[in-house]
DNA sequence: CGCCGGTATTCAGCATTACTATGTACCGGT
DNA sequence: ACCGGTACATAGTAATGCTGAATACCGGCG
């Protein structure tokens, strides 16, 4: 992936998966394979999960083991209340941000 | 600053620095102000320096020392054709991921 | 004259996060 | 018994922003 896309992903990766995970609960092999579709193209896999474990740390999922009929047991996320303030909060921090860089596109450099 | 908000800096900081540029030559005290002003208001001023040194190293921009009325030699910054390449491809980034993010917050989670 | 505040840049050390690469494990079909 | 697809996990690396402090230049004030 270009290393510019890269680094914008950090950060802005766990608030997509957050709000993946407000639509519905999801796991991570499932989580990757949607990322793919979306064209985040090269995604890797370790880099959800990781992320997976790190909000899961820090409380803002629920999680439950799902037997599969296809392979070893999925861990199953769902959104609790801290996770849906953070998002909120993602929301707010992205809103923020998008409309600094819009400005700045339409020529609002620095008088 | 909200580490939420940090993070999700790491590879936008970049772009709007060369975005601030492309309006016109700059030096990083300035920059510094101008970033406080537009409400990023905990930005490091070794943050700036700190990219302003990577994006110089890459050849992104052209630098000339003029002296200043009030202190120390300014380091003006001009954005080169290569700086304003890397700008597009930040910009077509940019693009992608706000398209993404848009369709999330609209509800258009997986299926 | 010496000190202070504002201008301006630089650097060392730390934390976070994404990537690469690899390993483990479970299952059904051939 | 093996293979491919499903599913999760982890060790090590690189990039970037932050904190905190140091350096330096200048004008004005006591």
């Amino acid at each position: 992936m270009g290393r510019q896309l890269t680094e914008m992903l950090k950060g802005t990766l766990e608030g997509i998966v957050l709000a993946i995970l407000s639509g519905r609960p999801a796991y991570g092999y499932e989580i990757t394979a949607w990322l793919r579709d979306q064209g985040f193209s090269e995604i890797a896999e370790g880099t959800v999960y990781a992320l997976l474990v790190r909000i899961e740390q820090r409380g803002l999922v629920d999680v439950e083991k799902v037997p599969s009929e296809k392979g070893p047991p999925r861990k199953v996320y769902t959104l609790n209340a801290q996770g849906r303030e953070t998002l909120d909060e993602f929301w707010r921090n992205w809103s923020f941000l998008a409309e600094r860089l819009d400005q700045l596109r339409e020529g609002g450099h620095p008088s």
